[in-house]
RNA sequence: CGGGGCGUAGCGCAGCUUGGUAGCGCGCCUGCUUUGGGAGCAGGAGGUCCCGGGUUCAAAUCCCGGCGCCCCGACCA
């Protein structure tokens, strides 16, 4: 039973006049969530029936693949966390009890989890498992944004999985997939799963779901068949035009020319033509040269990956004995190893010379220096992937899932017996969903001029009944008569019986974005049809009176 | 962590330059009118002007220090 006359939800004419993102104006607006601090938010009454309904279907489809729900702690003895190394983390919330007992606040479970599994799981007919668990993650985010997008203080559903070995996590990562897809494929949203880096989380593979819209803060590249988050993303580039091919390097003067702009101007080649030289310090190796084209951008995460190590840029004192001056960066008679990438075809090159003022024009790769290939750049729309051009596009990270290994098992001890006697370790995974990302990215990519349109699936009330017409009137009374009606036939009504005039219902019932509004008014009297509009689009319908509960559920059905 | 901006009624804002009664719109309360697209009239309530210190006869306003919040970038298991 919810009547608007008793209920909480405050909405307003104006959005924050700190919002920027359209879901976090729209949720402030339609009365579902409220800031308390920076990434601190409360979630209201009807803002908080859309998380459960998202939970809802987030619980059946992890039940349905075997997940066995539990509670861990958000309070933490921080000696897990020293033992997995993660208490370095600067995200970690670190709090000390009245004793100096030193705690945390968890931002996941691994810890938690493994060591529990590490006391109860002794042999391999204990496994596999699944666990996971609704609950808020606490995270000292550098910059909280966005409203709910990116807070400091979350809930996340967290599952983790226990296998005896890699084929065992296989199929338990390829389970979560297949429920994943479910999930989001339920909750109405347009989304990819794509490649993504595993990041600090160690292991062996990850993917992350993405829903795409303008709020979003990653990227990720697209082309049929193919996705991918920009950090990790692989294309074949589009080709460049190289110089005719010279016998040796040739010196050219270029003084003050220091971009790639600037040369490839100047000398009348395609920036693509160039070679961009970007020296980094690699933990363990010492400087590198990472060589790219001109057009392109070195990825980071990517030329970590190749690396194997973490690394940063160079400073000038670190490169410029080894290589050269600055601005003037280039292969030739470098002190140090080349990375090149595999975007580089044969060809001659404009290159730094690394003295001041000047270029090289016609450097080969291999016949003028040695090199190691790699796959370091960012990917450009228009690249393509099996000959098919690929698109970026912001998106929002909804869901992440990784095949982590044996990180923690190894850390925590967590070893099973298998059939010989033998100790191994427990192979593990972790999947997570932020509930609150998807109520964003569903905000984000169904609003329009007048509010959210949720789809059916999220949608805090399934339909708004809207009654025009004064107290004690006829219609009002029909009103009343349907929403037992549509309630009795197990639609979740909301009701808007509040003493306001028809112009401020109809606004909120579209704000708020409920997929159907019907609206019983004196012409539904006179008419003998009843008014439905459709959110998505504004679309008007109408229904005979006689029988419109049930009209009204078929084409409730009917809805996205 | 770098850059920019903002804190005055529930929300959105003006006032600050040039110190002197704290204001506007929306919302809220009461009454009457109005009920198919944010309605009208009348009356009313609501403020530690972010906090602390300083200057001054007098501080929302000037000075110093702090706190909070937002945006861009870096970062983001």
């Amino acid at each position: 039973m919810t009547r608007l006359s008793s209920y909480l939800l405050p909405t307003e004419k104006q959005a924050p006049a700190d919002a920027e993102a359209i879901s976090h104006k729209l949720m402030v607006r339609a009365g579902l969530v409220r800031q308390l601090g920076a990434g601190v938010w409360t979630w209201m009454p009807a803002g908080w029936r859309v998380h459960q309904r998202i939970v809802a279907i987030i619980r059946e489809e992890i039940d349905a693949i075997g997940g066995q729900e539990m509670l861990l702690p958000v309070l933490q003895p921080a000696d897990p966390w020293r033992r997995s190394g993660r208490i370095e983390i600067d995200e970690l919330f670190k709090l000390q009890d009245r004793k100096g007992t030193e705690l945390v606040l968890a931002m996941t479970n691994e810890e938690a989890v493994t060591t529990h599994v590490a006391q109860v799981v002794r042999s391999y007919r204990d496994l596999p498992l699944i666990l996971y668990q609704f609950q808020v993650k606490e995270r000292d985010e550098p910059r909280p944004r966005a409203g709910i997008l990116r807070t400091r203080e979350f809930v996340m559903k967290d599952s983790y999985s226990f296998d005896r070995d890699d084929e065992g996590l296989a199929v338990n990562y390829a389970k979560h997939i297949e429920a994943y897809d479910r999930i989001f494929d339920r909750s109405g949203l347009e989304w990819y799963r794509v490649e993504s880096d595993v990041g600090m989380m160690g292991g062996s593979g990850s993917h992350e779901y993405m829903a795409p819209c303008a709020a979003g803060e990653d990227e990720v590249a697209l082309a049929p068949g193919y996705a991918a988050n920009l950090e990790v993303a692989s294309a074949d580039a589009q080709p460049v035009e190289l110089p005719a091919p010279l016998p040796e390097p040739r010196e050219v003067h270029t003084a003050g020319l220091t971009t790639v702009e600037e040369v490839a101007g100047r000398l009348g080649v395609q920036p693509g033509a160039m070679l961009k030289a970007y020296p980094v310090i690699a933990g363990g190796r010492g400087l590198v040269l990472v060589l790219v084209r001109g057009d392109h951008r070195v990825n980071e995460v990517k030329l970590r990956t190749a690396l194997g190590t973490d690394f940063r840029p160079a400073q000038p004192d670190e490169f410029s004995r080894k290589i050269g001056p600055a601005g003037y960066l280039g292969p030739v008679g470098a002190n140090a190893p080349i990375l090149l990438d595999t975007a580089v075809t044969d060809g001659g090159y404009v290159t730094g010379a690394n003295r001041p003022d000047f270029h090289l024009y016609g450097v080969e790769p291999g016949r003028d220096f040695p090199f190691e290939r790699a796959d370091v750049r960012t990917v450009e729309p228009g690249d393509t992937v099996g000959g098919r051009p690929i698109r970026i596009e912001k998106a929002i990270e909804v869901a992440n899932i990784f095949k982590l290994g044996t990180r923690y098992s190894e850390a925590f001890g967590a070893t099973f017996l298998d059939e010989n006697g033998g100790a191994r370790p427990i192979v593990m995974g972790c999947y997570g969903i932020g509930p609150a990302r998807i109520a964003a990215a569903a905000v984000e990519q169904t609003a329009d001029e007048h509010g959210i349109a949720w789809p059916r699936a999220i949608a805090p009330f399934d339909l708004e009944l809207v009654a025009l017409g004064r107290a004690g009137s006829e219609e009002l009374a029909l009103a009343e008569r349907l929403y037992a009606e549509l309630t009795g036939l197990g639609l979740d009504v909301v009701y808007d019986d509040r003493d306001l005039g028809p112009g401020q219902k109809f606004a909120d019932a579209e704000l708020l974005g409920c997929p159907l509004r019907v609206t019983v008014g004196r012409r539904t009297l006179t008419g003998g049809e009843l008014e439905l509009q459709v959110r998505r689009g504004r679309e008007s319908r109408s229904v005979p009176l006689e029988g419109a509960s049930q009209a009204v559920l078929e084409l409730w059905r009917t809805l996205p």
